[in-house]
DNA sequence: TTTGGATTGTGCCTGATTGTACAAAAAATC
DNA sequence: GATTTTTTGTACAATCAGGCACAATCCAAA
């Protein structure tokens, strides 16, 4: 273990493992291998052992790796091992989903408000949500100390909306409006457009 | 210019490129430098210089590059300059969402069929689609020779429908189940998963 | 207690990726 | 027409990432 800086590919490849780790513990597993591991998220065993290995000695040698401590393990370096409040903003269809997903509960996220200029929509219901009208969402970000926000308005009022965030104080964006956000350094953030997802794979047909 | 094989890192900027030359397009420039680009994109001008002189040189000094002509390269590299036929397998929130969707038609995607395997919902419109009975996938992809699904199951049936889909000769999966697929090696699958996605960020924090 | 099988953590090497710098060329200016 | 400015494409250098191989260690079984 050497406690330099961690590359963000790295990084990146974490919440993967963590992923595939909560489904072999759902199954009743209590230890597993980084080959086994490395079949299941198809990455080599080798490049497994090596990411894991940059946060300290997590596995023993001729058994592999207890699953709840490495998940609590990884938890801990992402940050997962509490619940952030996240807001959304934009009630449209993706947004809609996003509200009534409850995926997010077990793994270290919960919806705290959601967010909508149109005031069709502002004061009405989504799923357990009352929309809330965005001209008061820097006050109600500032209040709940909001860092992380899911963007899901049109491209057209992206930008508009991502500098509103980042005056609120949020530090991280998931953005999945099909535009490159312009922000600050300090934040973070990434990026969901099925259509560049699916051009990425229409190059290999 | 020299026509090896394209790193896969590459290839994923293209479609980045693409859209953010469509904005400049769409806001009437004709002429853009691998700086302005640079910029929009946040990806140094250099990286964007020499990912696109790997498949020509479409740029001309002191000028930059030509706004169509670039774009019309890049829908060729990528195979854009078509349309594709995809289809959405699991008509929840987010099949919902992708089916109702208008943002594929100018970017090289039509969405042909949309499928569930809920009785209640089998036969019921979602936009402008009538939902199929996903048993009768298989004859309706190869009938229509179908490439590409995006695949919005729950993650406990995704590798189901992934079997499937690969069955039907589906080479290219957009998965939005929060769980990474096994599938034959020429086929290619991209992950959408909103808590990944977060949980990448969360470090940084 | 000893042996055999399994598996980790890591040093080394190779290949991939990115950044720097500049000649060449086009356009703009004088 | 000459000079300056802009911008590309690429050679070179430096950094980064991934695969291989193996000593070290642990467990299980005899």
């Amino acid at each position: 273990m050497t406690t330099e800086k961690i590359p963000d590919i790295i990084i990146g490849r974490l919440p993967i493992y963590l992923r595939a780790l909560q489904r072999l513990a759902d199954s009743g597993e209590q230890t597993t291998s980084s080959q086994e591991l490395g079949e299941l998220v198809g990455i080599s065993a080798a490049q497994i052992r090596k990411d894991i290995s940059q946060f300290g000695e997590f596995g023993k040698q001729g058994t592999g790796y207890s699953i709840p401590f490495l998940m609590e393990k990884l938890r801990n370096i992402l940050k997962v091992d509490r619940v952030w409040e996240v807001v959304i903003v934009g009630m449209g269809d993706i947004g809609h989903a996003l509200a009534n997903y409850n995926g997010f509960n077990n793994r270290g996220f919960h919806v705290s408000m959601v967010f909508d200029n149109d005031p069709k929509k502002i004061g009405h219901k989504v799923g357990d949500f009352e929309v809330l009208d965005a001209g008061t969402m820097n006050e109600k970000l500032k209040a709940h100390k909001i860092r992380i926000a899911m963007l899901c308005v049109p491209a057209a009022s992206a930008q508009e909306a991502a500098d509103q965030l980042v005056k609120a104080g949020v530090k991280a964006i998931l953005n999945y409006a099909p535009i490159s956000l312009n922000v600050p350094e300090d934040v973070h953030v990434q990026y969901i457009d099925p259509v560049t997802h699916l051009q990425r794979m229409t190059y290999y047909l």
